[in-house]
RNA sequence: GGAGAGAUGCUCGAGUGGUUGAAGAGGCACGCCUGGAAAGUGUGUAUACCUGUCAAAGGGUAUCCAGGGUUCGAAUCCCUGUCUCUCCGCCA
């Protein structure tokens, strides 16, 4: 959510923002403009009103205790004449608020300067590309035959307990799991990050801080008997940590990680994307989440997409890193790089992580804010990045670590994996 | 799931209708004291919004879990919800 500031004062940046955003309902702007107004012109006299009826009531205390009943009853009715209107105000108020809170909650955050334009993902832009292509024989197997042939994941059997999309790991499949989580977990530690176990669901006010709802609720899946929803992302319970609450300047920037599952729906999806491991509806990720000083984020930025590009070439994949164009990004981003890792038998790049900077359009959505050395408090910029989802990481290891012999498993992930090759 | 108790500021904790945004203590910050420290001592120490201003100071409104209600006036009374604790039941 944008502050309202901006648009009083900046409202040709906004515009210039959400364009770049392709956000069509431009006149919105104007109208929480001029809503804000409304809104600021009540608020005063609804504050006068009560101001009046507060002063009245604080002597009629004055004139019981001094024994002056008739005064006070005298008061009191002259009070009652302010009630009505003062009752009235504080409603139109409170309308005001919310109808303002529905309007702005309804825009994109602003992109970045360095965001490309753009409408399509075909418009992203390549950043870099990195690691190199195997050279694989004839005989290459996509990841999901390979699953098979080692035993390593049961697709049919997930369907059998949950649905599809809800594959089950065994073996070396699930100890492979295993590793990866370890080894992503130890890398961010490693890297400063405090580590943290969430709940796997949130109730309403998580899934609102970081944006998933509203509009996005068909994403993920309800728990109605209790109202909560299964995190599509760590993101959602990690980042609610600091949920409503004030830091110290000094404490900047809070870094974090954290090992969840993440459940998604996927509506509406189907065919040969999501195929084996390339889609799912329960998969795993280790997140990495950052509270930044507003004047750092875009360091903080570049430090973590530094930091998941060292992880990404540690195991030895081919991969690129792109620069969303606007229409591409997603609604709370204010810039984003994507990690693509290339499936060397598939023949396609899936996404594996996904870094982006928020700046402080989730910390105002959930008055995350620090304190500076004057006493005066800011909204925090929030990040974040997958470091790394796991599905089509292990896709990518199988497929790209084929050998006739077996697969070949890289050696940062020896000591969490025990061996060197599934065969 | 059943019964009961409770939720106050950074923390503890007082407060059952009238200058209570909130006593007291602790913590923290700054100053004094000191050769330096401790002890002592003084001051300060919530958030949002409105107003004001180049900034600020200042003024106003709201907030004592959340949302409603009673009242001229609510931390204090009533209703609903959430959460916590204790006991019972169940249970990995």
């Amino acid at each position: 959510m944008l502050p309202i500031q901006l648009f009083r004062q900046h409202k040709d940046l906004v515009l210039e923002g959400l364009k770049k955003k392709n956000f069509r309902d431009l006149d919105l702007v104007d109208k929480i403009i001029e809503l804000d107004e409304r809104r600021r012109h009540v608020q005063n006299e609804n504050d006068t009103i009560a101001a009046s009826v507060n002063a009245a009531s604080k002597n009629i205390g004055q004139l019981m205790a001094k024994g002056d009943k008739e005064q006070a009853e005298q008061l009191k009715a002259e009070v009652a004449a302010h009630k009505e209107k003062a009752k009235e105000l504080a409603q139109k108020l409170s309308e005001l608020e919310a109808e303002q809170q529905d309007m702005i909650i309804r825009l994109p955050n602003l992109p970045h300067s360095s965001v490309p334009a753009g409408k399509t993902p075909e418009e992203n832009e390549v950043v870099r590309i990195g690691g190199t292509t195997p050279n694989l024989d004839a005989q290459k197997l996509p990841h999901w035959e390979l699953a098979a042939k080692y035993g390593l994941i049961d697709f049919e059997l997930g369907n059998k307990l949950t649905g599809s999309g809800f594959p089950v790991y065994m073996g070396q499949g699930a100890k492979l799991q295993r590793a990866l989580i370890s080894y992503f977990l130890t890398y961010n530690i490693d890297a400063g990050y405090k580590e943290y176990y969430p709940p796997y669901m949130v109730n309403e006010a998580s899934a609102y801080g970081t944006g998933q709802l509203p509009d996005k609720e068909g994403q993920m899946y309800h728990a109605t008997a209790d109202n909560f929803y299964l995190i599509p992302t760590a993101e959602v319970p990690v980042t609610n940590i600091y949920r409503d609450t004030i830091v110290t300047e000094a404490e900047l920037p809070v870094k974090m990680t954290a090992y969840t599952p993440c459940f998604r729906r996927e509506a509406g999806s189907y065919g040969k994307d999501v195929r084996g491991l390339n889609r799912l509806h329960q998969f795993d990720k280790v997140e990495i989440v950052q509270l930044a000083h507003p004047d750092r984020s875009y360091e903080t930025l570049d430090s973590m997409v530094a930091h998941v590009e060292k992880l990404i070439q540690s195991l030895g994949l081919q991969y690129r890193i792109l620069r969303l164009c606007g229409g591409d990004m997603s609604f709370t981003s204010a810039l984003t790089y994507d990690f693509e890792v290339y499936g060397a038998a598939q023949e396609r790049w899936l996404e594996v992580s996904s870094v982006s900077n928020f700046e402080m359009f989730q910390a105002n959505r959930m008055k995350i804010r620090y304190k500076d050395s004057n006493g005066k408090t800011h909204l925090v910029h929030s990040l974040n990045g997958s470091s790394l989802a796991l599905p089509r990481i292990m896709a990518c290891l199988l497929e790209n670590h084929q050998t006739p012999e077996g697969i070949n498993i890289p050696e940062a992930l020896g000591p969490y994996f025990g061996k060197d090759k599934i065969n």
